[in-house]
DNA sequence: GTCTATAATCCGATAGAC
DNA sequence: GTCTATCGGATTATAGAC
């Protein structure tokens, strides 16, 4: 009970704890700014642990981005559920991911603005990822369904989440001063004229 | 002129030639994946050189950074005095991007994707660089005339553009088979839809 | 499983000749 | 102005004790 006792972390709980700070540094800071030294810094845990449980910095990285793209997904996976229609659809995708933004920043910064490609080369590109396809889905089945009219499938997504995946790129950047959820209407609004019937 | 015999490049030929090269290692591969001597190699010229003319790899990419910016600028600049209406400006900026995007793409990929903030931390944000704020005042004026309907001006102009911006990422990333430019017609008519009074 | 110490490598920048 | 050679430092990853 000593170790426990001085709270040094171990196992599962010293692999999440991991995870978050690299979390932290990397959208903070970058991939490539933050060393692991840093990592076991802030973590108060040791390079040998860290080494450990995780191949490389390079795995350590993926590791994060596909959990918390799964994440996403699932929330995405849940709303589609929910909700038929292809406005209701796209207006609550677009409230989570505002939500998402103003409750945590860095897992935005990190999954969605960051540029992968460049310390995970092997990766496909973010926008054929899961949450990206489900999206133009639901614009896909709008066109067939005739709540969307005739057009091309990835011009009819970028118009309805473009605008909102800028004002996410603005908020984390500093530029908008009052929370996404504010916009929601407004932005959901657009998007929606951009591609009504 | 037995230097000159030798194809050697000298001076401002030289400066110019190492700053091609960046900008073709920058955007392909991303900053921090590119040494100086992996610049040196490819220009053909010596480290001395480099650091003759620039004084560190920063202020190398600091410098192709506001060079290209500078440029887009005076590009949207000429559009501005041309057009005097929101819909027809809008068009033509959404046109010279995508024309740049295909013409030049590892300018585009440089300027307006990558994450300057990481390699160049006293550079404000993009959002806030003369380019970006143009095209919002496009927007605002076009309120202002009352040729877009009341709203946010952070809002109309993310809706106007927004989308155009997506599509570019998504060419650039390979989603998108077909140039830009064919897809203008439908994205500038979505954007406009948005924001349309 | 976790630790410390260190190996092996690479990078940005400088020195000094020409 | 341009070159070559090299320095000092930081980084990722490993070795081996506990």
């Amino acid at each position: 009970m000593t170790a426990m006792a001085r709270k040094q972390i171990r196992g599962e709980a010293l692999r999440e704890r991991v995870l978050d700070i690299a979390l932290e540094l990397f959208s903070k800071q970058g991939y490539f700014n933050t060393s692991i030294h840093d990592i076991r810094r802030q973590a108060q845990v040791s390079i040998g642990a860290i080494y450990h449980h995780f191949e490389s910095k390079e795995a350590l990285a993926r590791g994060l981005y596909l959990q918390l793209l799964d994440r996403i997904d699932a929330e995405i996976d849940a709303i589609l559920m929910e909700q038929e229609r292809c406005l209701a659809r796209s207006r609550a995708v677009v409230s989570l991911l505002f939500e998402l933004t103003e409750a945590e920043p860095q897992v935005m910064q990190f999954v969605l603005l960051a540029k992968h490609s460049e310390y995970l080369p092997d990766e496909p590109p973010i926008c054929s990822s899961s949450p990206f396809v489900r999206m133009r889905q639901v614009l896909e089945e709008g066109i067939v369904a005739g709540e969307v009219r005739q057009m091309e499938p990835w011009v009819a997504a970028t118009a309805m989440f473009g605008g909102a995946m800028r004002m996410m790129n603005l908020r984390l950047d500093g530029a908008l001063q009052k929370p996404l959820p504010s916009y929601l209407d407004e932005v959901v609004e657009c998007g929606w004229r951009a591609v009504l019937t």
